[in-house]
DNA sequence: AAATTACACAACCGCCATGGA
DNA sequence: ATCCATGGCGGTTGTGTAATT
């Protein structure tokens, strides 16, 4: 025996709203507001539906202030960063993009979104099989940690992946969910200060207060270095931030990495040619060029302990002097 | 022009958390 | 402490429409 229904299904109505049974909900909710159940309210407002249909009815689509429509850059990157940090949890990504409803969000995540990305994924070229790149890494092929403070065999960056988190109020130790960032959107990021970054933002943390201390480590199932929080388990790695790569998984540190088949590769010096073939590949927003132009400026593989965040076909940027160079 | 397929998004289902009795 | 009603959430399905064959 399953549980009681909500509702007698069979003297209740299903199926797409006409406009009168819109009308007939807006009406009741204006006069009268929800009365806190849901359940009752159906009947209240004469409407032969379930409480919960009218529930999602009036949230989802009947309810002052819904944003419909295209959804716009600002927004795909809010919900790439949101859903690379925390995973599907609609109603919090949906708390970031207001006027957004879950279910929006959610159906645009399936439809178009994740699309778009692989898209843009499927574009770039998988450096282990590039003919001309040369992976500087450790002979020791044996699991290995690296704390962050330490050098390791060879040197990979183990630097904090650059990723903000903004907080309107100055308490950062409150659970609300605020908005996360890269460096790629905060734009001009140098260890004097940041510019462009909203003014109403008060508290900014790096993801090194945020997660914690970062290591990286070498599988010994493949010639890859891993990076990730120690003792992570559902917090992302050092990627919580790179959409391209996060995509293909569901956050876990570096304790889960292994079997997320994450990995993270740290390209320390590495030919920058390899950098730039694979930024070509990136071709959808100008901080390409802001890239490739520090790159071009600086003999990157020098002056800079770059990383390049690798899953298959997808990768992501980042210097260590914190200057912007993350793209993704 | 009709049938079929693809797509977008609205709606539903079932599970879980919560709070009151 | 337990039960139960309800709300909230995320995964999935259903439906209408546009595009294609």
């Amino acid at each position: 025996m399953g549980r009681a229904p909500c509702c007698d299904k069979a003297n209740v109505k299903r199926g797409p709203w006409s406009p009168e049974e819109d009308q007939k909900l807006k009406d009741y909710i204006d006069k009268h507001g929800t009365g806190g159940n849901w359940i009752a309210l159906p009947q209240k407002a004469g409407l032969r539906r379930c409480g919960k249909s009218c529930r999602l009815r009036w949230l989802n689509y009947l309810r002052p202030n819904i944003k419909h429509g295209q959804f716009s850059d600002d927004e795909d990157r809010i919900i790439c960063t949101l859903f690379a940090n925390i995973g599907s949890r609609w109603s919090i990504i949906a708390g970031q993009l207001p006027g957004r409803t879950d279910n929006d969000i959610k159906n645009y995540w399936n439809t178009k979104l994740k699309k778009k990305l692989l898209m843009t994924s499927l574009l770039l070229p998988n450096p282990f099989h590039s003919s001309h790149h040369k992976f500087i890494r450790p002979s020791n092929n044996n699991y290995q940690h690296y704390p962050s403070s330490s050098s390791s065999p060879c040197s990979y960056s183990s630097t904090l992946a650059p990723t903000l988190r903004f907080c309107s109020n100055n308490n950062m130790n409150d659970n609300t969910y605020h908005n996360y960032t890269t460096l790629a959107s905060a734009r001009s990021f140098t260890n004097e200060g940041i510019s462009n970054v909203p003014t109403n933002l008060v508290n900014i943390e790096t993801q090194d207060q945020v997660l914690g201390s970062m290591q990286n480590y070498q599988d010994k199932e493949s010639p890859l270095i891993m990076f990730g929080v120690a003792g992570g388990d559902e917090q992302a790695g050092s990627c919580g931030s790179y959409e391209q790569l996060m995509m293909f998984s569901n956050g876990g540190g570096i304790n889960n990495i292994p079997q997320q088949k994450q990995i993270d590769l740290g390209v320390s010096h590495c030919d920058h040619n390899i950098v730039s073939n694979v930024l070509d590949h990136y071709n959808m927003s100008s901080d390409l060029e802001e890239i490739k132009q520090l790159i071009s400026t600086n003999n990157l593989s020098c002056n800079y302990n770059l990383n390049f965040f690798v899953d298959e076909n997808k990768a992501a940027v980042r210097s260590e002097d914190e200057k912007v160079l993350m793209y993704y």
